[in-house]
DNA sequence: ATACATTAGTGAAATCTTTCACCATTATAG
DNA sequence: CTATAATGGTGAAAGATTTCACTAATGTAT
């Protein structure tokens, strides 16, 4: 099945906010209710449910659970993944116990950096390495994704080595652009880039 | 002038880039190594380029320094902005000392919390207030943009507050989508739909 | 001086994505 | 029981974006 980024990302988008129905125990939500939830038009969230053969009832929408759970079969999204953290300065170490991974199935198993001083002195419950460890210990524990949260200078060194560990995914929140193989799937967050682009929207939009 | 979301998201990482580029003194760059170092295609750069009338030189590129100061002035990006973060808990005063803002033209002026007590605690230059406060402080202050990092239940509610308080763009962390006006420039950053969109999309691939 | 190779600029073609139009279904109201 | 309105499903049209094909310009090598 081939879906474009677009329509993944929506995707992703709806199954977080599915997650957020079901706190609240609703029972059936339309396409529109959830292209609200996610900024996206209901055109959009039928058609790519279309694409991925999921389908509700007429005039009452999609069953929440039920949808959540054939979103995340199709998506692989309902097996628990391992991931870790490299790089624990002021960002790294917040990701470390950022609540929303856990309770979304991703579990961070372990934290490096180059500084013992900082492994040291966090408190966390999560395991916390030398960056030496890195090849090994994500190869033990069979990680899948990592992210990356170190000075743009060690970037490109992180990712070659967890690329070289066997990792899958990588979430790179540095501000310089990584290189991997086509097959590595990687997703850059700058924030700076970010705060640009809103700046930059608004100045034009005027 | 209209550029598309992709067009401007292209525009703003090669600024980003050209800054790169300038702490290493390089003279010109031509459009395949700008392509390169924001992960998009010479056509693409070149385009983009041509949309917003900025040109280079046969044989030899774009000059970096002018290239920036043109995307710069065509974008708006070369004035200093203002911008304030709203919710101090681990990823929002990580926030306040993320130094690559400042050296991008953003100054974070001001930090809001509704504990009075993280505001008393945290260390940091940067002027923190009660979130009582964001209001009068951003009118007095003019700030242009509004980084929200406060969780789920307060997200909307700050938004509106930011918004009422006359931000012009919004930067939202939190992995609730928020509702603002047409005119409000807003994104939304959530990094758990991130990280479910790494792992949806290599498990697609194999 | 000439040929060649490299790079920008850009209209047109190709591709991709979104939106629309329309049908089918079914809950609800009268 | 019937009419109506709300909602999903989907092929087709419209629209947007990317890629291509081609031209022009100009360093560089011979």
């Amino acid at each position: 099945m081939k879906l474009s980024d677009n329509t993944l990302e929506r995707i992703c988008k709806v199954f977080g906010y599915l997650n957020f129905l079901s706190s609240k125990g609703v029972g059936f939500v339309s396409s529109l209710e959830l292209a609200k939830g996610i900024g996206a038009t209901a055109y959009n969230v039928r058609k790519d449910f279309s694409l991925l053969g999921v389908t509700g009832y007429t005039r009452r929408g999609y069953p929440a659970e039920v949808l959540k759970q054939q979103l995340g079969q199709r998506l692989n999204l309902t097996k628990r993944r391992k991931a870790c953290i490299v790089g624990l300065g002021r960002l790294g170490s917040a990701l470390l116990d950022y609540e929303k991974f856990a309770e979304d199935g991703f579990e961070i198993v372990a934290g490096f950096d180059s500084s013992i001083n900082k492994i040291e002195r966090l408190r966390t419950n999560i395991e916390l390495y030398s960056i030496d460890q890195l090849t090994k210990v994500v190869k033990e524990r069979s990680i899948d994704l990592g992210i990356i949260a170190v000075p743009a200078k060690a970037v490109q060194e992180v990712a070659d080595k967890l690329v070289a560990a066997g990792i899958k995914g990588i979430l790179n929140f540095s501000p310089v652009k990584i290189l991997v193989a086509k097959n590595i799937v990687h997703l850059d967050m700058d924030f700076t880039s970010a705060l640009r682009f809103v700046a930059a929207k608004f100045s034009l939009q005027k």
